[in-house]
DNA sequence: TGTACATCAGTGAACGCGCGTTCACTGATGTAC
DNA sequence: TGTACATCAGTGAACGCGCGTTCACTGATGTAC
């Protein structure tokens, strides 16, 4: 399979970053080389062609999962909706797609503080911690219910606790939101 | 260095058991047996002496964690002293000796739900939140909001907002506990 | 537009290394007399 | 209490395997004329 255009080679490109972003998220970033161009498509030994090194890519694979989830809440969703989305069953069991805030924290909480990868991660929970806040200021404290609640519902998965630990978090969230920062249009629908 | 007494082997056992659990609640399950024999200072031919398996020492690590940790805090504590204590620089900085809910709970969310490990993990978080609810029963969420504090301001050191974080958890957690299941005595030393 | 050749994305074998686990060996401990 | 021997915790080399990374090779793409 001899050289390819060079449309396909960025394609191929794009798909391994969209690819490391999911599995980094749902397994961790020491997910192989090999596994990852294997669920690509492709052999391990282009993945140099393409990126310097392993830890390239988990810089951009993060930076993408980001970029990705920035517009995951449609821009009438108030503190409420995005509340009840994050904490739905369907998050829980979708850590692939799901927020990088979670999927990451633990890899960037065990690697050192000196990456490309830290520093889109740092600005990513202040960015979200924004959009969570309302007039109280207080959207990095229920940045801290909703990674935590998530993370534990994972971690206990398989015992009622875990779905307990899902609607717990939400009722005091969306109960404490109650004249948040809800657009004038009232409550939208809720996943 | 022959046959060793059956005391000092006994000995030896305990220490690897407690070694993995820091370890383990610093770095991961991943770290390596060579690695964590070394730590112990014997090789890591004679791990197999002992245990059965990794995964059979993961097992007894996490039991071994959620035991030492039961009594972290003095009893006298409340809600109050118990959040500045988990929500403090120092905890975030010695994840090794912490709490093994947050420590474990991405290897635990990763890991499947059969494992020895995964029912006491579980059980711990239960017993946790049961020690957080002051008449209200909202331990679970309070517990939500330490761990994801703990974990997003040891993901985001070396940056402001790791400081920030804790603090706001901090404040909004004390502020809610006013009136909590603090004994009669009152407040006691902070950490 | 057609031909000739350089480029380089992707392949697959190989590199040194670390993983979990096994095993022949060791010699001090524990036990039987 | 003293001697003779079996036990077995710990050692260190080795197992097959997977890791991140390198490299000679391939052949379709891109380019020069």
């Amino acid at each position: 399979m001899g050289r390819v255009s060079k449309a396909q080679a960025q394609e191929n490109r794009q798909r391994v970053v969209e690819t490391a972003s999911r599995l980094f998220r749902e397994q961790g970033t020491n997910v192989s080389v090999a596994d990852l161009m294997k669920a690509v498509g492709l052999t391990h030994g282009g993945f140099y062609k393409q990126f310097a090194s392993k830890e390239a890519l988990v810089d951009e694979a993060t930076a993408y999962a980001f970029e990705e989830t920035a517009d995951a809440y449609p821009p009438e969703y108030g503190v409420r909706e995005v509340v009840e989305s994050y904490l739905s069953v369907e998050h829980r069991d979708d850590a692939a797609e799901g927020c990088p805030i979670t999927g990451f924290a633990t890899d960037r909480a065990r690697a050192g503080s000196e990456s490309e990868a830290h520093r889109v991660y740092t600005e990513g929970v202040q960015r979200f911690a924004d959009t969570l806040s309302d007039d109280d200021q207080d959207g990095l404290v229920r940045l801290c219910t909703m990674v935590g609640a998530l993370t534990l519902s994972r971690a206990t998965k398989g015992d009622p606790v875990s779905e307990q630990i899902l609607t717990a978090a939400r009722e005091a969230l969306t109960a404490q939101a109650q004249a948040g920062t809800a657009d004038p249009q009232g409550p939208g629908p809720s996943d």
